[in-house]
DNA sequence: AGCTGTGGCAGGGAGG
DNA sequence: CCTCCCTGCCAC
């Protein structure tokens, strides 16, 4: 599509386009803050390219500004198809008028037809809330799930002749459930039939695990090579379909994106995550894992794996069919678990459903902004150049074994900052960020004090995923300050708000401290303390956090969030607690990462629950067990390999490596080895060869799946080394004596127990005050 | 087209 | 050996 370029950027203007009246675009200027709008006046610093057509119409303009940074789409859109031409037009003349020279030709005109009708209507309401007033179980949601098959190769593929679609799962939201076949070479007919069950269900939400990715272009696919359109836009039209790279995070994802008109789609892989992007709790975005981890898995239900799915069809395709409807099914819990909060969103913000579905935080809260920008006529800022510089507090001041212990954090700190000491953006003219910030907070409340008194389970359903959609903008609001991308960013203003944090933590130290508590570990917005002495139990901890918030000040809370036996304390934000129902959590990268091999993570989980329960003989023998299963060959490729991510493609990695952009990586070069292709975003779980102990990394690598039980063939050194690497971390919490008498693993002097104790330590030196009331001994010979 | 932040630990590679 | 730098992963 061609670009109109025109114009330069200016610093002291700034540009808002919307439709008023229904017809026209206006552009402002902005003068110290305030509006000069005209319809004359005309300061271009933007693109107007890449409008995009939904059945011959214009459904959006995309206006860029000149260094590439943002997009307005949601300020362009019209009411009818009507008025969006008569736009385009006045726009043109405008342009034309401008440069005094005719530009009409740049835009392709031969495409945009009048044809006003309500799925066209239904398209560009994007703009504005939906389903004002409607329940979540209003709309009619399908689950599609496809099995394909392949003769020749174990998993099928969309270009091939000889592979096809046999097997077509859907259910809905009414109830209804059905399983489509194909019969021999049937697969036009399969395609057909799922089209014409499609326009008949009229659904307005399809649902698919990993649908983009998956089901959605292999179906595409699949009907263009039989000639059928794939025609189940509700007028009549086929999906949209364009390629896109989304940040999720901390790495790249590629994937085509599908439209389909007067549709939403709905990807509960995209969904998960979202999801574990504030939690990072998911091991695996599969269907399988996900549906068990939410409790959501069919009773009993048999999987199918991936390559046996072609036996099965022509073996057993009764089980098959169950494995299909199954999918369906737990696509459909999945969704009806985290999709909630979209849906009340779309009641507020002015994004469609689907599009909130795949939107991250900060797009929402500016959606809040521009909108009441937009109609109060006031012009935007440019975004702040610039970072920020501060941070969460973050301390550990003893490591070793302590208990009791009690966690206590503040309620939403930093929300609760900003609306205290009023923190806004400075550039926020109109105080959207405060005022929206305090309404949202005021609604939340209220729901959560309305889901208290609530029984229905239907109706706690809703109030919950109402105030888990208010909670996500909320928490927002800060990260928003600080982004770099953001209109209304304000560096200082996120400096604020940290500093402010931090000075509120040190005071809950010193409180807490002055009590003849002992705070173990400090991060951000909570704490870990032993209680004091005379605080005994559930009942008394409480209170005594309640008296620690009430010397907080005004409108600042200070919460009670759990109690435990004992808890580890091994370094900042690596930590282990536990409860008194006898269960063990790990906290932190050192100590429970994807990073360490699978019988790592086993040794250091129950290594730090020896040490938890002072079994100290156990953890010796653990640390024999495994030493003795490496060193004979006893383990299973799965315990001692390593899964990592395909972030670049191979040539450009080769590329990066060769301009010393990057070092060379192990799992590149696993893959590099087996000679096959990789997707963006796939993950590859390989493991170390050879006999050399102190190989680097990158050599000697092979995929997990090369590996053969009879012929092990993985670096016994390497993984030996390797747990004594992991063992390390166990040093501190032992005189050097035990340590070396646990960790060796020849008993060649017997092995003893009885002396052995936990050593605590000192790690900080604890704030003044604290000194005189220490109530815990401590070894401060660090 | 779409992408919230800082702080912290560990491991690997490169180069001394 | 060590230090420096980069990346991945995690807590909040």
């Amino acid at each position: 599509m061609d670009t109109l370029l025109f114009g330069h950027n200016d610093e002291t203007h700034v540009v808002a386009l919307h439709p008023v009246g229904g017809a026209s675009i206006r552009i402002y200027k902005r003068v110290a803050g305030a509006v000069a709008a005209s319809d004359v006046e005309f300061f271009p610093f933007f693109h107007l390219s890449d409008s995009r057509f939904i059945d011959g119409f214009p459904k959006k303009f995309w206006l860029k500004k000149l260094d590439g940074t943002n997009f307005y789409q949601h300020l362009c859109v019209f009411q009818s198809s009507f008025d969006a031409w008569e736009a385009v037009q006045y726009a043109l003349r405008k342009i034309s008028s401008y440069f005094q020279t005719p530009i009409s030709s740049y835009l392709d005109t031969e495409h945009i037809l009048f044809r006003p009708d309500m799925t066209t209507q239904y398209l560009l309401q994007s703009g504005m809330t939906l389903f004002k007033g409607m329940e979540f179980t209003d709309l009619c949601r399908m689950q599609v799930d496809i099995e394909t098959y392949s003769k020749t190769h174990r998993v099928s593929n969309a270009d091939r002749r000889d592979d096809a679609i046999i097997m077509i799962a859907l259910a809905d939201t009414r109830g209804w459930e059905k399983v489509l076949t194909a019969k021999r070479g049937g697969e036009k007919k399969l395609l057909e039939e799922f089209i014409a069950l499609i326009l008949e269900r009229d659904p307005d939400v399809i649902e698919g695990h990993n649908c983009y990715a998956g089901a959605l272009p292999y179906i595409m696919k699949r009907c263009e090579l039989h000639g059928i359109d794939f025609a189940v836009g509700r007028d009549g039209s086929v999906p949209a379909a364009f390629k896109t790279r989304t940040m999720f995070a901390d790495s790249a994802l590629e994937y085509t994106s599908f439209e389909i008109a007067g549709r939403h789609i709905i990807d509960t892989w995209l969904l998960l995550q979202s999801f574990d992007a504030s939690r990072r709790t998911l091991e695996s975005y599969s269907l399988k894992y996900a549906a068990h981890y939410f409790s959501a898995a069919s009773p009993g239900r048999t999987y199918i794996p991936e390559d046996k799915i072609s036996w099965h069809w022509d073996h057993e395709p009764a089980a098959l069919q169950r494995h299909a409807l199954d999918n369906a099914r737990e696509t459909r819990a999945l969704a009806d678990i985290l999709l909630g909060p979209s849906f009340y969103l779309a009641q507020m913000l002015p994004f469609n459903f689907g599009t909130l579905a795949k939107l991250g935080s900060a797009a929402k809260i500016e959606s809040i902004f521009l909108r009441a920008y937009v109609r109060r006529r006031h012009s935007l800022p440019k975004p702040q150049h610039g970072f920020q510089t501060s941070g969460g507090y973050t301390d550990v001041f003893v490591t070793g074994v302590f208990g009791p212990v009690v966690h206590a954090d503040v309620d939403s700190l930093y929300p609760s900052l900003m609306l205290t000491r009023a923190i806004r953006p400075a550039s926020d003219a109109l105080e959207v960020f405060t005022t929206a910030l305090r309404f949202l907070t005021a609604k939340r409340l209220e729901t959560k004090r309305s889901l208290k008194a609530m029984t229905d389970p239907t109706a706690r359903t809703r109030a919950d995923a109402l105030q888990s959609s208010l909670k996500v903008l909320i928490n927002s609001f800060y990260g928003y300050l600080g982004y770099s991308k953001a209109l209304f960013n304000d560096y200082a203003k996120a400096d604020e708000v940290t500093t402010s944090g931090q000075d509120l933590l040190r005071r809950l130290i010193r409180d807490i401290s002055l009590y003849n508590g002992t705070v173990i570990e400090v991060d951000t917005d909570g704490l870990y303390f032993i209680p004091p002495d005379n605080i005994v139990g559930e009942h008394a901890e409480q209170d005594f956090v309640a008296r620690l918030s009430a010397l907080l000040p005004e409108g600042i809370t200070l919460g009670f969030s759990g109690r435990y036996k004992r808890m580890l304390s091994y370094k900042k934000k690596n930590y282990a607690l536990l409860g008194y129902d006898e269960k063990v959590s790990l906290k932190g990268s050192s100590l429970l990462s994807r990073s360490i091999e699978k019988f790592g993570r086993i040794f250091l989980q129950q290594g730090v629950e020896c040490l938890l329960n002072g079994r100290f003989s156990d953890i010796h023998t653990l640390y024999i067990e495994l030493v003795h299963s490496l060193r004979f060959h006893e383990m299973n490729v799965s315990d001692f390999a390593r899964t990592d991510m395909i972030r670049e493609s191979l040539e450009e990695y080769e590329e990066g490596v060769a301009s010393g952009r990057r070092n060379r990586s192990a799992v590149y070069e696993a893959v590099i080895q087996s000679r096959r292709p990789v997707r963006l975003g796939e993950k590859v779980t390989y493991y170390f060869t050879g006999k050399d102990a102190s190989i680097t990394g990158f050599r000697n690598v092979k995929e997990a799946h090369l590996w053969d039980e009879n012929f092990p063939d993985e670096n016994t050194g390497f993984y030996l080394k390797r747990l004594d690497e992991l063992a390390e971390k166990f040093r501190v919490f032992f005189t050097e004596k035990d340590f070396q008498m646990i960790f060796t693993s020849d008993d060649l002097f017997g092995f003893d127990a009885t002396d052995i104790v936990v050593r605590n330590r000192r790690t900080d030196p604890p704030p003044a005050e604290t000194q005189a009331h220490a109530s815990i001994e401590l070894d401060d010979s660090q």
